[in-house]
DNA sequence: CTAGGGTTAG
């Protein structure tokens, strides 16, 4: 307290910029500024001005340095850079521009400090004539030698996805410019990998005269956004260093690519390498959690973020909705949703999203009232969501009324997994012909995906001319997908033209294509235990396979009946009746009756659509052992309960 | 002035 009584208010210029410096609110910084003024002293300094400006924006109040900036009756070069480049780094690249262009046009022309904060707002508004103006000026003013602002040319370029010219900035480059500048090079690394050139990033890497952090991160996230997993994975163990940006990169690649175990295996290598993950690290893992299915890994996460002061918002309160509702608990992930503060349309689709695939349609479109009571402004992604809750719950009209407002009143343009949505709408509630109006309709060809849900409509209703169709051209779209195959011999099997199922299969074997096997896994005390068809391989399998027996002749005693046409969709297996008994979730199941207590809720996550017969001894299961099934295929969740599923058998 | 990042159809 004496201290700060004896050197105060400061009696030189340089006091008074270290006191601007230590500010650590808005109140006290305009007390410092009304100080000055009501002094006189130095009001006319221009590095107090500068520092001002700079500490506002630091303090994130840009109407603050607007008005400092104004006030200034002639503004010096350097509250011209203060103040560009506070716009600037508050995402506000029209006014860091129009300042620009208002110094360029003034008599003090913009330096190497002006230009580098106008190159990023020209990438930010996209404007390519703007940038390439901006890069003639530079060059003009003799500025373009200079590192700063040859590092922020290539940047730009990059970012504006103009890598040709990214690269020509650094060819033009003189070496011994090039020697010290490791940003230059890794801007130029970056633009490469994003290109998705990771032979040529490599070269550059491999040449590179001085390497940081940000290199290795550049060219591990290459090559992880190009699934090369195992060079990735080399790459990472080889740093010297990791940072958090290391760890974020690798916790998102892997679980992108699928590979969801690793993904939280190195979430947890992080931590246990002492490094702290920022609010990203921890919604990627969550992220993970929620593709797998992972509940008690999420919660785990969960703790983590809460133990660390991290806040249930934005990214990690959204990754949270959707790890609970991923996880079957979308009990849990309304809780946080409803606990957030702030929900933007990401929270929103997320939990609209979580309704909709456990069947609550009612729910779902609440939600998408809400959010347009809050005033959040739908998007595509929306949509998508809300048109899901419409196929899990077969509402054809409503579905199609959400289509038509999505792209007349609110001008959102269709994507493919749109028009794959409506088709699945129609297709499943069994109007076939319109499906496939409307996919003639289209104004873009059908993909792959598309053709693959008019086919499982098809195979529903035993269209099987429609079928033909839609499986020749899965054939044709790709020819090496087992799925077309696949597709193409359940259905005559189904039809009983055993003649043509054979042939289709023996084009299997002949071109070599596999079949994608089915799996399921549960997670018992933190263990997962994954199961695949006819799968004996488990330590307690005679266990498992003696209690899935009893399981189903109790079942059959409460008229539960095998359904054998779904072993005819498993073309691989030969023996019926086994296989029947044989799918993973029923394995899954079994295990998860002995090695959990009564009563306790099963959960359990499969990687393919739940057949039919298991679907029936699930909800038998249900009723039976008093037990609450949990099951989530590749689509979406099934609750058994009491003899019921929550999907009313329509899915 | 450099690296990573939450939701989304079959």
């Amino acid at each position: 307290m004496n201290r700060i009584a004896r050197d105060f208010p400061p009696n030189s210029e340089a006091g008074f910029i270290s006191l601007i410096q230590s500010s650590q609110s808005l109140h006290h910084l305009k007390q410092i500024h009304a100080l000055v003024l009501r002094l006189h002293l130095f009001f006319s300094s221009i590095p107090i001005s500068t520092q001002l400006l700079s500490s506002s924006s630091r303090l994130h109040s840009i109407p603050f340095s607007l008005s400092l900036f104004r006030l200034s009756p002639c503004p010096s070069p350097s509250l011209f850079n203060a103040l560009i480049r506070a716009l600037s780094d508050h995402s506000l690249p029209f006014l860091a521009l129009s300042h620009f262009a208002l110094m360029f046009n003034s008599s003090l022309r913009p330096g190497r400090l002006a230009f580098p904060f106008a190159l990023k707002s020209a990438a930010a508004l996209s404007q390519p004539s703007l940038a390439f103006s901006l890069h003639a000026a530079a060059s003009k003013a003799s500025l373009d030698l200079d590192s700063f602002v040859r590092t922020s040319l290539a940047d730009m370029y990059v970012k504006l996805g103009f890598l040709d010219c990214a690269l020509n900035v650094f060819d033009e480059t003189p070496a011994w410019h090039l020697a010290g500048n490791v940003l230059l090079w890794n801007v130029v690394l970056n633009g490469l990998c994003r290109d998705g050139d990771v032979e040529r990033a490599r070269e550059l890497f491999d040449v590179m005269p001085e390497r940081s952090v940000a290199s290795w991160n550049s060219l591990v996230h290459g090559l992880l956004k190009r699934g090369d997993l195992d060079a990735a994975v080399e790459l990472f163990e080889g740093m010297p260093e990791r940072n958090v940006v290391s760890w974020t990169t690798m916790v998102v690649g892997l679980s992108r690519n699928g590979d969801n175990q690793r993904a939280v295996w190195m979430f947890d290598r992080m931590l246990e390498n002492g490094v702290r993950g920022n609010e990203f690290t921890v919604a990627a893992a969550l992220s993970a959690c929620a593709r797998m299915g992972a509940l008690e890994s999420g919660l785990r996460v969960h703790e983590y973020a809460l133990a660390n002061g991290f806040r249930e918002n934005g990214a990690v309160g959204t990754a949270l909705v959707d790890m609970y509702s991923k996880c079957g608990k979308i009990e849990c992930a309304s809780e946080v949703f409803d606990r957030m503060e702030r929900r933007d349309v990401l929270t929103w689709t997320a939990m609209i999203m979580g309704w909709a695939i456990h069947g609550h349609w009612r729910k779902a479109f609440q939600c998408f009232e809400d959010m347009k009571c809050a005033r959040v402004k739908p998007d595509d992604g929306v949509f998508l969501a809300v048109l899901m809750a419409c196929v899990h719950s077969g509402k054809v009209e409503k579905g199609l009324e959400l289509f038509d407002s999505m792209r007349f009143y609110y001008q959102i343009e269709p994507t493919m997994k749109h028009y794959t949505c409506i088709v699945d709408l129609l297709g499943r509630a069994g109007r076939l012909e319109e499906a496939l109006e409307f996919m003639k309709a289209m104004p873009v060809e059908p993909d792959f995906v598309l053709w693959g849900a008019l086919f499982s409509a098809c195979r529903v209703h035993k269209n099987i001319e429609m079928a033909e169709l839609a499986a020749e051209n899965l054939l044709r779209l790709k020819p090496s997908h087992s799925g077309g195959y696949v597709f193409l011999s359940n259905m005559y099997s189904s039809a009983r033209r055993w003649d043509d199922a054979e042939k289709v299969r023996t084009t299997m074997k002949d071109q070599s294509v596999g079949k994608s096997p089915g799996w399921s896994y549960i997670e018992v005390r933190g263990q997962t235990h994954c199961f695949y068809a006819g799968d004996q391989s488990h330590p307690q399998s005679n266990e498992i396979h003696n209690r899935l027996e009893e399981l189903v002749l109790r079942a059959k005693e409460q008229g539960y009946e095998p359904d054998t046409e779904c072993v005819l969709h498993d073309i691989e297996d030969e023996d019926k009746e086994d296989s029947l008994e044989c799918h993973s979730e029923k394995l899954a199941l079994a295990f998860g009756l002995i090695s959990t207590a009564n009563g306790e809720e099963i959960r359990i996550v499969k990687n393919l659509r739940v057949c039919g017969d298991c679907h029936s001894l699930m909800k038998v299961a249900s009723l039976i052992c008093g037990r609450e099934i949990i099951l989530r295929d590749n689509k979406r969740f099934h609750h058994f309960n009491s003899g019921v599923c929550s999907c009313g058998d329509y899915w």
